[in-house]
DNA sequence: GATGAATGAGCGTTCATTCAT
DNA sequence: GATGAATGAACGCTCATTCAT
């Protein structure tokens, strides 16, 4: 594929972005895109095989850019507690990059249990935030911080779902302002479970 | 409102409720209500002001439903942990019960930012939730096994994140036979971040 | 069905009919069916299952129609050249209904190949014609002015093709006059290749 | 118009039969034929005024291929039986050069009566063929086979007719092994009508 | 000469909603 | 109370045509 081709691929993807966090997945039309786009109706068709296909590659480009941007938070980071943080901070982004990112990522998951493609787009994320999880927990049990008998694979599954269930609680109070609040909560409990040296998670 | 007419808008939301399950959010048509109901096409408008206000309905159905039988399942027990550990049964059900109500929930939430009458129901059902969260954190406090110094509202927060996180995770999923060990990974997240004395949470 | 819903069908059959008569099979669209049936575009989705479901029903009809009106005009005559003669002048009927039928049919011939339902429909309509000439043959044998060594099945099918064939030319040529013409041609030709003694049809 | 240039039109006509010999008529697109043709989407655009002009140009040139191929035919034989077999012979081909080019016919015919262009295309068929047909039936009349009494007019009428009857019968039904049937069952009534002395066709 | 990206009118189809019965 | 026929706006998608390169 040429790089104007492909250029012209991620300016329908991003349009389509800015499309949903603003008007929401349900109601986006391939006329939103082409809207949002600055191009005209058929552009969309003529580059994608058909609107499926393109909230397929935005699925595919919104996890991969959070994956992507936590990833990079945390190679920057050498501790058990620094990673752990940089991670979280890293979820949460600010407000409103989050709110670009993660909404569309929500609206999405409705959709996972109806498309097998979502689903592997998402079972590929999943993934890529174990590995995290993973990076950290075996980090934190080096450092002797974690209890050396904690299960791995539990403690990342648990920690990606409470990163999430944090994000998605805080997005649909929609109050701006405790943003910081849930990324401490987040964070806290992360290290609390993490650190507890009664641990259960074995 | 009259026995029957009450009785008539119960069946369609139940109906609703089944459709959703089976066909999705986004598909869901009148008709498919007015099938599964058994009744005529009309019907639904003839009960509820349009398609949104049956979605509104049961939402508040929905989540009125999850909350009561999360409710009533901490009522049976008398100790914290007992209670958390029977918050988070009754909030991962049967994976059956648990893609008939939170798969329903989920679609739901993608809508709740783009329609102020669905929030409104979400903001209860998550008052709802925080106030178990605080019974069981209280109770724990007073029995001694939760650090007396833990903020009581952070911690209600965290378990119910936790709680919707691991279930959207298991069910993103889609492999029932990992329902028991989300279920665990849940439990024991919740028990260690809140036992830990070395709490951060305050 | 209700005798309601199988009235309007008709209808809409009708207008299709007429619509395709006027502007033709291929540029038909469900606009045409409902402006020429004076309904909103909805209907015929609503009464059918598509547009092909429109169609392939009209298909049906029209060759329906256009075998009993020759049917029932052989029954009214007893010998084999009474009956060849009504039946060609029963498909040649008169200008302007040929032009509302048989043009329609000719339109649906281009997509007997890309239709099975289309080439099944056809095949039944060649098989009513077939027995049309048969019945024709046999008698004309009996009467002892057709050669008794004649393969009728053979010389039914030529019969057809002769009628069919003379049609089209007719309607292409687009000179309502020359009906009489065509059908005198057709109906000599036939009368001329079955009285023929020196029969090779064997 | 240079080498070049009449080059390239005859290589997009040939690209457009062999598309409709084997999409259809109604699903050609200009793509279709660039991409049969192997150019770019433009180049039919660059050398016909617009798509109408390419199935106008393709409706004359197959329908002169039809006929020159059926005019060298009977040029090779000197009788009229001879060269009626002859014309026969061609008009039926083999199967597979007759569903190329015939049935591309048969897509058209539903088009002339919806584009003068394409009716002036077609009547100058029919004149070709019917001089095939007198020049036959001349010829059989100075042998003294044919009676010198028949219509000239009406029967090369007649001849077509027949041809083109049976040519299309036999593509409806799509069974490539009566391919011989139908052609012995047109020469043999062509000839049993043309020879009949107590012949009507006067 | 030739390309193929871009356009936008127009298609078939869906479906919430209305309303006569 | 209940029905389901009818409506028509809005959708995804196709494709002939244009035109900058």
């Amino acid at each position: 594929m040429s790089k104007l081709k492909e250029k012209r691929r991620n300016q329908i993807l991003i349009a389509s972005l800015q499309a949903i966090a603003e008007k929401g997945f349900h109601s986006l039309t391939l006329q939103d895109i082409a809207d949002y786009a600055g191009v005209s109706k058929g552009v969309t068709n003529y580059h994608f095989k058909n609107k499926e296909d393109v909230l397929r590659h935005l699925l595919e480009w919104v996890t991969d850019k959070i994956y992507e941007n936590e990833y990079n938070a945390i190679q920057q980071e050498h501790t058990a507690i620094g990673k752990l943080t940089a991670y979280v901070e890293a979820a949460f982004s600010t407000p409103a990059e989050n709110k670009r990112f993660f909404r569309v990522y929500i609206d999405f998951l409705g959709q996972v249990r109806h498309n097998s493609n979502f689903k592997e787009i998402n079972d590929k994320f999943y993934d890529n935030c174990w590995s995290i999880g993973r990076e950290i927990v075996s980090l934190g049990q080096e450092e002797g911080i974690f209890p050396s008998n904690m299960d791995i694979e539990k403690a990342s599954i648990s920690i990606r779902s409470l990163i999430d269930g944090c994000l998605i609680q805080w997005l649909m109070r929609e109050q701006e302002d405790l943003h910081d609040y849930y990324k401490t909560i987040c964070l806290e409990t992360l290290i609390a479970s993490l650190t507890n040296n009664n641990v259960v998670n074995q």
